[in-house]
DNA sequence: CAAATTCTTGTATGGTCATTCAATTTTTTG
DNA sequence: CAAAAAATTGAATGACCATACAAGAATTTG
């Protein structure tokens, strides 16, 4: 039963210290016996369980990815419409479960590597691509082919944007109310889309 | 006259240089002594000038502020009503001086940084506030009251997650159509609210 | 329980790098 | 032009830190 029992569970206890650390100095500043003492654990055993610290920041990524997929097909299974179903993609991204402090300073930190890492870049690129396909999957039963492409980027854009302003952490992240301004964005660019030019 | 000359000069060719490294490598993965080859100086000279490498960082985006400003002041020197006011300021962020390829990656790197360095966090609030106060400016002859503040942070996150993708360099980023989209944004939010409730 | 496997960590290592400093060159000034 | 001031840099310094490793503890297995 347990074969791989405590393999998973330290997996997990380190990626949760890993969230807490690079919240609290950024994944540049923070050092790998910091992350081991939040665990209560020792440099050496990220090392043995990740292999380095590059990769125990990639799979803290895949930790954060897998939250928002949960939360998306735990929405998605509650919505019925094409609207429903757009709104639901786009609310899980603000989900109690995901929009926290710690987890936006990681995805700001994740932003900030991507670009000079392989296999955060991909990470990104993979993710990106598939929310892109997935709120287009639904655009497309909702606002006429011309726009389509604006309002996917429009809604993507926004949503990033408020995690950068989130992890800023001027203000403590009010996951509800990130909820209803989005929806309330989304909404409006399918009004507006719908009245423009029929639907 | 060329009291200052100098110093001014080599402030000048290390903030280009750091811009196009920190492009490059990210903050902070390029090294002193990469800036300083990318200026034709030496590493020491760069502690001459600047101190260090964080308060580099700092006149960095002062910089990038300051073109932001400037962009700013040009657009705006054009526009006559509040509405172009508004469209000015919302598109001198997306100006040819500004968005490019280079200073997004430095923004982003910014955004990283800022919550664990005070002279860069004070920076960040104080940009941030700035732009908020005067886009709020301008709304406040637009749009309603009981919509002014959701209208303005929607603005603003959505110029924060263009940024953002734009420095994820999938794509060149293009200034004229990021101009042109935000601009459809606002205007969206503008005659949505004008009619939703009259203004 | 004994052998094998898995897990854990203290310590050592090697490399990287920002920063300092003294010495030199260049520029300014009177 | 000479003295002073400013600019420049090579090399040394000193920290810091990710990672490797070997030795030992804990757990599993048969």
């Amino acid at each position: 039963m347990g074969r791989k029992r405590i393999r998973d569970i330290r997996n997990d206890e380190l990626v949760v210290a890993a969230i807490r650390s690079i919240h609290g100095k950024g994944f540049a500043g923070v050092t790998m016996a910091e992350i081991a003492r939040e665990a209560g654990a020792s440099a050496a055993s990220i090392n043995y369980y990740f292999g380095s610290k590059d990769r125990l920041m990639e799979e803290t990524m895949r930790r954060l990815l897998s939250v928002l997929k949960v939360a998306t097909l735990a929405r998605l299974a509650e919505a019925a419409t094409p609207r429903d179903r757009l709104i639901a993609m786009i609310e899980a991204n603000f989900d109690d479960t995901l929009f926290t402090p710690a987890q936006c300073s990681v995805w700001i930190q994740f932003w900030a590597n991507a670009p000079y890492a392989p296999a955060l870049s991909r990470l990104h690129r993979i993710n990106r691509a598939r929310v892109a396909s997935n709120i287009r999957g639904e655009l497309r039963q909702l606002v006429p082919e011309r726009v389509l492409d604006r309002v996917q980027t429009t809604i993507q854009a926004y949503m990033d944007g408020v995690w950068i302003e989130a992890a800023q952490g001027e203000t403590v992240p009010d996951a509800a109310a990130a909820r209803a301004d989005a929806r309330a964005l989304a909404e409006l660019l399918l009004d507006q889309s719908r009245q423009s030019l029929g639907s």
